[in-house]
DNA sequence: CTGAAACCTGAATCAGTCGTCAGTTTTTGA
DNA sequence: TCAAAAACTGACGACTGATTCAGGTTTCAG
């Protein structure tokens, strides 16, 4: 594949991107996508299998550009609580960034339900061992699985972000994002028994 | 409209969960709805103006009954948080009974957004008032908007369900719903500077 | 310059479905 | 009993949109 090829493919991701986002899978149609590449509908099929290969390309895509954004922006931190605090803010940023995020992740659920386990599998993995590494630091407290603690502060991220970016079209403001760093910091804190002890 | 009428409604909404279950808004046909309903196609359009009428009624239909569901659950409970661990219990319960429920909600976005907006700023506005008077009671601490408060609770309940009753298709085990209900707990907890001093 | 490889085109095919409607059957109530 | 109302039928018109394919255009190594 020449640079030109790889040119035309990622216009025809930036463009899938765009069109799934704003239409559900059925409802985006190969024309619009090729449309907007400013190419022809036979071209989308040089590089793409089908519709729904190029669908999962993109969970894919997004998937990466998301661990990666937030990787990036925690970089460097040390304190867990600070870590959780950038990270959240990153997600936000990403999926500001990327709205079609959320519901090209929901749909995948009923187009391909194997990217939609790799999907939050992936976030989940990534995110346990960085828990786990807190926990052994002592960082956080030891009593709940690392698994679990993901799966549940990637609730609250996705809801946040639901009710915020999705519905407010906007970032959660400043003050709803301390209320959720407090709640989420003294769910962590590691017992404290010392100190009434 | 008479007995009969309302038991051919109830049909084809029962077969509607069932096929907007299984298959996205898209595919879900009403040739199959009817064929699982056990009535001509035609009939579909005595009781909906069209598919999307369906969905929406759908939509609702399980809001409420989730609602009910957990209400009746958590009836007769005082202490608040032994009120949230019976209401996520509850939650669980109701989805696995109707896996529908998450497919349903999360095409909505797509389908009708307002749909969408109203089964969660329901939900939201139901769960606040009740933290608002646990609030209030003095049960849990008062440093967090009820708002705020519900939709994080929401994400993990959401989550959770995502993971066990979505992924490996049963309800979390009790170890699980233990940690999540410690993590929720210390996070709910009022200010015990008391206790310390 | 040249020819093969890579790239691209877009009309045509084809499978599928929503919603309609003219007419039939069943139920109801006087 | 018997009309009117309610319920129901199912074939079909009108349309959509994914995918194919025969052939045109561009690129570039030798």
């Amino acid at each position: 594949m020449t640079e030109k090829g790889r040119a035309t493919r990622q216009a025809l991701l930036d463009a899938a991107e765009e069109v799934f986002g704003q239409y559900s899978y059925d409802r985006a149609s190969i024309a619009e996508i090729t449309r907007r590449a400013g190419v022809a509908q036979g071209t989308f099929y040089v590089y793409f299998e089908d519709k729904r290969s190029a669908f999962v390309q993109l969970v894919q895509d997004l998937n990466r550009g998301m661990r990666r954004h937030i990787a990036m922006a925690v970089s460097g931190i040390n304190d867990r609580i600070e870590m959780e605090r950038v990270g959240l803010k990153a997600f936000f940023e990403f999926t500001s960034e990327h709205r079609a995020l959320y519901k090209v992740v929901r749909e995948a659920e009923f187009v391909d339900a194997d990217i939609y386990r790799w999907h939050y599998q992936r976030l989940a993995q990534a995110y346990s061992r960085g828990l786990e590494s807190a926990i052994d630091a002592g960082q956080i407290r030891r009593d709940i699985s690392p698994e679990t603690l993901a799966w549940m502060l990637m609730g609250i991220s996705e809801l946040m972000g639901s009710r915020w970016v999705i519905l407010e079209h906007r970032a959660p403001p400043d003050e709803v994002l301390d209320e959720v760093m407090a709640f989420i910091a003294r769910a962590l804190a590691p017992s404290r028994e010392e100190d009434c002890t």
